[in-house]
This record gives structure tokens, sequence and C-alpha cells, in this order.
DNA sequence: TTGCATTTCAAACATTTGTATGAAACTATC
DNA sequence: GATAGTTTCATACAAATGTTTGAAATGCAA
């Protein structure tokens, strides 16, 4: 293998232009326009159009699931093997929310790819995506040993709803940014993600509430302030 | 204009097929074959593919939207014109989980297209979903008139949060049962309603708090459970 | 240098796809 | 029943796009 040279060029252009353009809109000539290669370069280094994009897509994921258990071990190695909730819930959105959202994140192409296959999902990215579920077990393994006796169905859905609302924050933070005429901070990546986890653990800790509703008393009349915590 | 025949059959057999198989594998003579038309008749009907995928969406957004305000209007009838934050929010996410999640919605087209619509997003769609600011505001108006006092950040962060469980929870349907290998029952949408709402109005009464970390003392070791409310 | 494998290149291929055309069929009005 | 407007139809068009091909160039080892 000589330098790899034309291949990283492929990789880096069409990260570039999926993340500014959106995958329905470049085709393989762009990206090798961009990458100053000739047109047959992709399929003789990737086989395919959609396994260029599934290189494309497993390489972010991998970064981002590699920092999620990094964070996931560190805090359960503090607390002796054993996390606290909130900061597997942290570890869980943290990666994701930081490398999206910020002030400086625009001008990273990785980030912005990931935003755009989190929006206009692709089959090659989809197939790719239902193969987490393995990677989401050892979130739902920690939050076990976390919070023992707790009913696995609870875990579950704080666990999904915590990836709904970082997930859903990155996706629509346009709209979220229009709607409150920017009154909702996209840049401080620490308050959203704070502000994700609280949620989150609030979630998890309810527990069997949900499914019965006639037990919130001091929930129904939406009067619930800070100091009734 | 004579009987409306083609136009409504184009438009049953693209909703049919976009449900199905999607909106990038389906082509127009895909549906005008299910539809038993000539592959001329789209264009003449609608003028081009864009705009029936538009017509299609508007038709069900328009539909969900009503029902939406449906509901608002019934709960701030209920309360004299000030309905509880609760019921804004259950109008909010109810018509759409109503109409995406439970057993017989299976068969629903009109479902399977709005949740088709919602995972792969193609152009025609997102010009429409951009509009949808104006409809949103409608709700936060009523959440603020709810909670009066309560900053509009976290009235928007709260609405935020609400659509981010409701719609990931129908996007991610496949994904959480199989992570949770079926525990998180999702054909009893009256409690997943119920659930979606609880978490929101928790979000939504915990306020500034989510800003400041250090203010959440009882939520630090994830040991909150139901008797602390 | 010679020989062999790898890589690059220009060009062509083969489809697919949305759209346009113009004639034919149909419908309703007078 | 003739006419005008509407709708349907078969067919063609034009453009885009992923992929393939076979030769040329390049790099490397003997």
């Amino acid at each position: 293998m000589a330098s790899d040279h034309t291949r990283s060029a492929i990789l880096a252009a069409a990260e570039r232009l999926y993340a500014d353009r959106g995958f329905g809109d470049v085709t393989l000539r762009d990206i090798v326009a961009e990458a100053n290669v000739n047109l047959a370069a992709v399929n003789y280094h990737f086989g395919s159009k959609d396994e260029l994009i599934a290189e494309l897509f497993v390489t972010r994921s991998i970064q981002t699931n590699r920092e999620r258990l990094n964070e996931l071990r560190a805090a359960e190695d503090a607390g002796g093997g054993r996390a606290v909730i909130e900061d597997i819930m942290r570890a869980l959105v943290g990666p994701t929310l930081r490398g999206c959202l910020g002030p400086d994140r625009e001008g990273s192409t990785a980030a912005r790819f990931m935003i755009r296959a989190s929006i206009e999902s692709v089959p090659p990215i989809r197939r790719i995506k239902n193969r987490e579920v393995d990677h989401l077990r050892k979130f739902a393994a920690a939050m076990r040993r976390a919070m023992p006796g707790r009913d696995d169905t609870e875990l579950y859905w704080g666990l999904h709803f915590a990836l709904a609302m970082a997930h859903h924050t990155i996706r629509e933070k346009e709209r979220l940014l229009r709607l409150s005429e920017g009154k909702c901070d996209l840049d401080d990546v620490r308050a959203i993600i704070d502000r994700v986890v609280t949620v989150s653990v609030m979630a998890l800790t309810m527990g069997d509430v949900a499914s019965k509703p006639a037990a919130r008393p001091v929930l129904v009349h939406g009067r619930l302030t800070r100091q009734d915590l």
C-alpha cells in the first residue's frame, strides 16, 4: 500500500461535503472533484458509494462510543466499581452533545457530519445504527448497578428519554432557536448537558409513578416549584 | 373537475408505498403502478413529485395540528381559559403518540407515513416542518398562561423536551423494543403518554435548577425515590 | 533494468428517474 | 350532437448517477 493519500482525501472531502450539503445533494462526482482524485478511485478504494458512507459513519461512531465508555469507566472507577446514575447519564449524552453543539464547533466537520447523519438517515447509516444496541446495553448494565432493585423497564425508558433529549436537541437546534427567539442558549453546552442529565435522572427516579397518573398529586395542578423538591 | 378519482388514487398509493418502503425507494413509476393510473398523471395533477410529497405531508400535519389545538382548547375551556400545564403537554404529545403507536395502529397508513416522514426527512418535508414554529408558539403561549412568572427559556426547553421524548419514541421504537427485549410496552399508548407528560412537567417545574447543578442535592447520589417527592 | 503488483485515469456503460409532449378519450354545456 | 375544456395515455426526452473497463502510470523488489 503506497500512501493512502487518495483514500484519505476522499474520506475528508466526502465528510466535508456531506456535512455541508447533506447526503441527497452530494454525488460521487462532487466528492472526487473536491478531493482532486479520479472518479473511479471511490469504487477502487471503497467498493461502492454506500461503503464509503458506512466507513465515514462507523469511524465517527466508534469515536463517540469510545468517549462514552471512557467517561463511564472513569465514573465507575471513581466510585469503586459503581458510578452514580447522574454520572452514567452524563457519560451517555455528554460526548455527543459536546461534539455537536457549542459555538466553536461550527467548524468541526466531524460534528456537522454526525448531525447530518442524524437528520437525514440513509440506508447504509441506518444499517449501522441498528447494531448500536449492544453499545447501549453496557449503559443499561451500569444503570442497573447504580440503581439496584429498580425495575428494568424504568431503566430502559430513562435511557431512551436521555438519548431522546440529547439527539432531538442536536437535530432541532435551529427550530428551538427560532421558537425561543434566541432565548435558549445552544452554545452553553455545559448547561445543556446538565439540563438533560437532570431531567433524565428525574425520569429514572420517578420510577413506576408514570404508569399510575393518579399517584402524582403534586403535579396535577402544575404548581410544583423548586422549593417543593 | 370530474371526480378526483385519479388524484386520490395517487395520493393513497403514494402514502401507502412511502409508509412501507420509504421515500428513497419509491419512484413515480411504483406509485402509478400501485394506483393503476398513467405515469403522466402525477405531473398533471400535482405538478411534480415533490409537490405530491408536500401535499401528503401537509394534509397529515394539518390533521395532527388540529387535533392538538382541539385538545388544548378543550383543556383551556375546562379550566376557564387557563389549562393546567399537564393537560397542555398532553395536548401537545398525545395526538402524535396516539396516531403513531399502539397495537391496532400497525395498519394505519397515515401513521406509518408520518413515522417515515419523521425518520427519513426529504427536502419538501423539511421545508414544511420549518413553518411548524408558528403552531408551537400557540402551545408556548398556553404554557405561559399556565405558569405565569416562569422564565420563558424554561418554557421552551420543556416544550422542546416533550417533543423530543414523543418523537424519539416514535422514531426509535424498534430500537427501544430490542434494547429492552420487549420489556417496554409500546402498545400501551396511554401509559406512554402519561410517562412523557409526567417527565415533561417535571422538567418544566424544575425550572432554573438545571443551570445550577450544585443546587440539586437530592439527586447527586441518584437515590431519590418516589417517596422523596 | 526488468518484472510484477498496485494505483490512477479517461472514457464509456447501463440504468434509473422525473418530466414533457402531443394525440386520443372523455365530459359537460349549449 | 357539435364544441370546448378537461383528463388520460403511450411514448419520448434529457439529465444524472453509480459503476465498470482497460489501458497507462507508478512504485517496488529482484
